[in-house]
RNA sequence: GCGCCCGUAGCUCAGUCGGAUAGAGCACCAGAUUCCUAAUCUGGGGGCCGCAGGUUCGAAUCCUGCCGGGCGCGCCA
């Protein structure tokens, strides 16, 4: 429906050469926006007043020239100069009934944009480590990721979703060692846990559900002796090696292995449940076996990116804006997480991925400038990468906020979550509000007034669409489509034209979230839709006697219905027949 | 100390690229159904957009400073 404004006014400057010089760097959709009182029409452009300047003409002239050469149009009704120099569009009848028309041809495609080629954009959302179930926080990353993925390929474009295993380095020693001890502990081995070990009870049904032929008992005295007192990280370093010197490297790797794929299987099942599916699980060990941090680091070499100090290997992190340089290869000869991730950005590239957007949490925002750094100094755009940063989740029972530290195991799970408030409601609660504020989730108001959420009165309204044309059948009636569409300027009552207005916004807000990476847009918009239907049926029959009136107002909410679906569909929130 | 994010109604939050009289839900007050689902609708009260400057036709929005809150500043991942 924009583009038909916009289309409008660039012939019109195409045939004013006084104004040619001062609009040529002036997107005309740009200036092309809904209006927010319905007084001042449909669409409003501010062109005038952005020309007034350098064509040295006032606004109000300058608008009067542009619609004196605006060409007719059958879609749009009048056009006023408003204000300071705003020009007003409103839209015909015709144009809403068109759109209408549109809604029912294209159904659930309705709102979706051509599939375009490029850019390919790769999305890498979660890639919570593997070492415990999923909390909370991550649901809200799931959402979101699930959430700005759909609307991407809404709007056209190849994305692919990846969560990154982090399943190499220390954490993963820790995982297995905790296995291990409490597999030892289920054996009858009086142990002492270690506080820096994984404490939640899941550790435990992982030491009762694997095989565990490379285990072996040891005495308590062996797992005690030696060990260094008050450091917690020195007590369960010295613990894995203990662990290690009893198994064996490869006995300890299979317990450790067994674990990892055994919590990664749980966190694909947690998130598939709610909806969320990704294209690829990328493992970080796997970097390491295909040689891919190497070949970057050798990459990086060659371009004279990095230089040894202190028996360490640097990154010239500073030459891109970074506080300061960053350690490769330590001292001690291994890699670091930092030397993983920018292999792992590169590889992204490598792989013919224009644009990668990373879904971190805001903790994560000190990290974002030297991976950046690290794809510039490899030869790519250090805007190439894309982050979106996650605020916090903080949970509340009542007036209780709830710690969530995994290792303490006194976190909430997005598992418990799901059950208490349900998918739905869970998936809608966490894109309503954009990504860079913090989000209390208050589980006590989530289910006590569960009613009372928005994604209900939503839901709502599509069932009661389908709850009409259940009594159209009841009542031996049948919907006539093509009656429907002869007779739609029968849809003259407010409450039809506001309903139409705001289903023909819909491509534009699909847009807007997708671009603005912003999926409570399409939130806002849908409580706003499902409104203005709640407001037409309260104030008109659909089922009425007349067969054209009757006809023209199922094929109005049919398509609400279809639009109300199809948003629903994108934030992964189900659209009910009944309620 | 330095860096990033946030500050909008009693509460929780929207507010697009700077646009016209700043919006919604909850809560509060008053109403609506012989009729397609009352999980609904209609009306009402409620604001120094943290504070102070600046930019301009125009600022909640952009810039600077300050105040308040969150997070980050490892040869951890």
């Amino acid at each position: 429906m924009k583009s038909i404004v916009a289309h409008l006014l660039e012939n019109a400057l195409a045939t004013l050469p006084e104004l040619a010089d001062a609009s040529a760097d002036i997107a005309v959709a740009s200036t092309v926006e809904r209006t927010r009182d319905p007084s001042h029409g449909d669409f409003a452009s501010n062109i005038a007043m952005r020309l007034a300047k350098p064509a040295r003409m006032s606004p109000r002239d300058i608008a009067a020239k542009i619609i004196e050469n605006l060409a007719d149009s059958e879609l749009v009704d009048e056009i006023a100069i408003a204000g300071p120099g705003f020009i007003n569009f409103h839209l015909s009848a015709v144009a809403l009934h068109r759109e209408l028309l549109t809604v029912l041809d294209q159904g659930t495609r309705y709102g979706r944009q051509p599939a375009r080629k490029a850019p390919r954009i790769l999305l890498e959302f979660v890639s919570a480590n593997p070492t415990g179930p999923l909390h909370v926080g991550h649901g809200r990353h799931a959402a979101y990721g699930a959430t700005v993925g759909n609307l991407l390929e809404a709007a056209g474009y190849p994305v692919e979703r990846e969560y990154y295993v982090n399943d190499a380095g220390r954490q993963m020693d820790i995982l297995g060692v905790s296995v291990w001890l409490r597999w030892l502990e289920a054996q009858g081995v009086d142990i002492s846990f270690p506080e820096a070990g994984y404490h939640g009870d899941y550790i435990r049904d992982i030491a009762d559900s694997i095989n565990t032929e490379a285990c072996s008992v040891v005495d308590a005295e062996r797992l005690v002796h030696g060990l260094p007192e008050d450091d917690k990280e020195a007590i369960i370093e010295a613990l894995i090696k203990t662990a290690k010197d009893a198994l064996g490297a490869d006995g300890f790797d299979h317990i450790r292995q067994q674990a990892l794929e055994s919590i990664r299987a749980d966190i694909e099942e947690d998130l598939a449940e709610f909806g969320v599916t990704f294209d690829r699980w990328y493992s970080e060990q796997s970097l390491t076996t295909s040689n891919r941090i190497d070949e970057a680091l050798a990459v990086l070499e060659q371009r004279g990116m990095l230089y040894e100090e202190d028996g360490a290997t640097w990154f010239r992190a500073t030459d891109f804006g970074d506080e300061k340089d960053r350690v490769v290869v330590r001292e001690n000869g291994n890699k670091t997480y930092f030397a993983s991730d920018i292999a792992y950005h590169f590889d992204k590239r490598e792989r013919g991925f224009d644009h990668l957007i990373d879904i971190l949490g805001a903790d994560h925002h000190g990290y974002v400038t030297r991976v950046q750094g690290g794809l510039a100094a490899m030869g790519y755009a250090a805007e190439d990468l894309e982050v979106e940063l996650m605020q916090f989740v903080a949970l509340y029972r009542g007036n209780q906020r709830m710690q969530m530290s995994t290792r303490s195991g006194e976190f909430d799970t997005l598992r418990q979550l799901r059950a208490e408030v349900g998918n739905d409601a869970a998936r809608f609660f966490y894109v309503s509000r954009s990504n860079d504020q913090h989000l209390d989730f208050d589980l006590d108001v989530a289910k006590s007034e569960s009613n009372d959420n928005p994604v209900y009165y939503i839901q709502y309204a599509h069932a009661r669409i389908a709850s009409v044309f259940r009594q159209l059948a009841e009542r031996s009636l049948e919907w006539d489509t093509p009656s429907g569409s002869e007779n739609l300027a029968l849809l003259t009552e407010p409450q039809e034209k506001a309903l139409m207005t705001t289903l023909s916004r819909y491509p534009e807000v699909i847009d807007l979230a997708a671009n603005n990476r912003a999926p409570q847009h399409l939130v806002h918009y849908l409580r706003d839709l499902a409104n203005d239907f709640h407001t037409y049926y309260n104030a008109h029959a659909f089922i009425v006697d007349d067969d054209k009136q009757r006809n023209a107002r199922l094929l109005l909410i049919r398509a609400t219905q279809i639009v109300i679906a199809n948003g629903l569909a994108i934030l992964g929130v189900s659209a009910p027949e009944t309620m």
